[in-house]
DNA sequence: CAAAAAGAATAATCTAGATTAAGAGAATAG
DNA sequence: CTATTCTCTTAATCTAGATTATTCTTTTTG
């Protein structure tokens, strides 16, 4: 499978961007991925289920999400092409998952199982300490965006939008960029509409 | 300094209620320890400095909020006796921080520099597994907030609060109740009372 | 302990964003 | 290639929660 080293060698980099490995622990960890296809609008996690893995995206796009008791979905994250995504919550307790995982497109990922994430963490505690860091980030982000959307009106949280994430504007349907930010499409088309014209 | 050793006592179990430390590694983390006593209303970090340090609350209760550009203020974490508070991407980055913290009452906390923590991280690994774990526990909290934010009314997260932290609704004012919930004192006020009527 | 400052309640009015509805384009399946 | 199902827009109406203002009560502080 000298295919699947190769998408295994963006992990390693984005790993390597935060702290060291060496050959021999990429290789460890390189037998505890599994690869995965998810066609567009496919399933990787469905509510209630337990989310024994995280994934890792090689291509394509992940999005998770709630639905609450009307019906309406809320996105929590996209994940698109060398982000982790998993319902952290019942990764890390091994309980029901209140999120909902699928593709927003035909997507890649490489996935690694809780247990064998602990496992690794004693053999190469170098990947203890990848994601520590990268979680340290998702709080900083996830942190920042409770603030936004607790001071930002819709139309600065959109623009907010636009500015960190321009690659996913033009892919994403314009629904899930409302569930995204917490309004309702039509909402948003107004929003948008407006910024139109001021231009 | 037998009395600081039995504060940093609090410190010790709580990480061994995630991981093993030995009195070895007890020790080495206790040397690292500042102690701070900061009095209702005082400052620990004012937005725009660097938080060198994050804090570990013995007792009392700390608050991070941000100010936005109307002047609101809005709480991000409340820090009751036996938790972490920094504001984590000042604390990361050691760029200026976004985030003012203060004493909500008359606290006590025991201090550990970034430069310090990421020292011990290399000389007691069980320490960044510590910290690994209740930054993915930080997550998960920050996580289901934004979605209830999303999701609920202000009066079901109301609700939710007084549930989670039953402790704070009768020490703390309304006014940051109603600040850490997204919405006014005013309205606040109003939820509250129609609760009230309907019991 | 009095004066000043901060906190809380109530009510009237206002607004950002939701809801509902309806039509026009795209996309997808069959 | 056509029917059906999504997506997007526009517009009218509605509402949760904001704003403003007033009064009362509780804390703080000198």
């Amino acid at each position: 499978m000298e295919e699947m080293k190769e998408k295994a060698e963006k992990l390693f980099e984005g790993i390597k961007r935060h702290t060291e490995l060496s050959p021999a622990d990429e290789e460890k960890i390189f037998s505890r991925l599994t690869r995965k296809v998810i066609k567009r609008k496919q399933f990787y996690l469905h509510e209630g289920q337990i989310a024994k893995s995280a994934a890792f995206v090689v291509s394509g796009c992940l999005r998770s999400y709630s639905i609450d008791e009307n019906g309406f979905e809320h996105i929590l994250q996209f994940a698109p092409a060398n982000w982790w995504i998993t319902d952290m919550y019942s990764f890390i307790s091994q309980k029901e998952s209140y999120l909902n995982i699928n593709a927003v497109e035909d997507s890649e990922v490489l996935l690694l199982t809780r247990v064998d994430q602990l496992d690794l963490f004693d053999e190469v505690p170098t990947l203890e300490r990848y994601f520590r860091i990268i979680t340290e980030n998702s709080l900083v982000n996830s942190h920042r965006r409770l603030l936004d959307n607790m001071s930002l009106t819709a139309k600065e949280r959109y623009g907010k939008f636009c500015q960190v994430y321009p690659t996913l504007i033009n892919t994403l349907p314009q629904k899930q960029i409302a569930q995204f930010l917490g309004i309702t499409p039509e909402f948003l088309s107004k929003v948008r509409n407006e910024s139109l014209r001021k231009k």
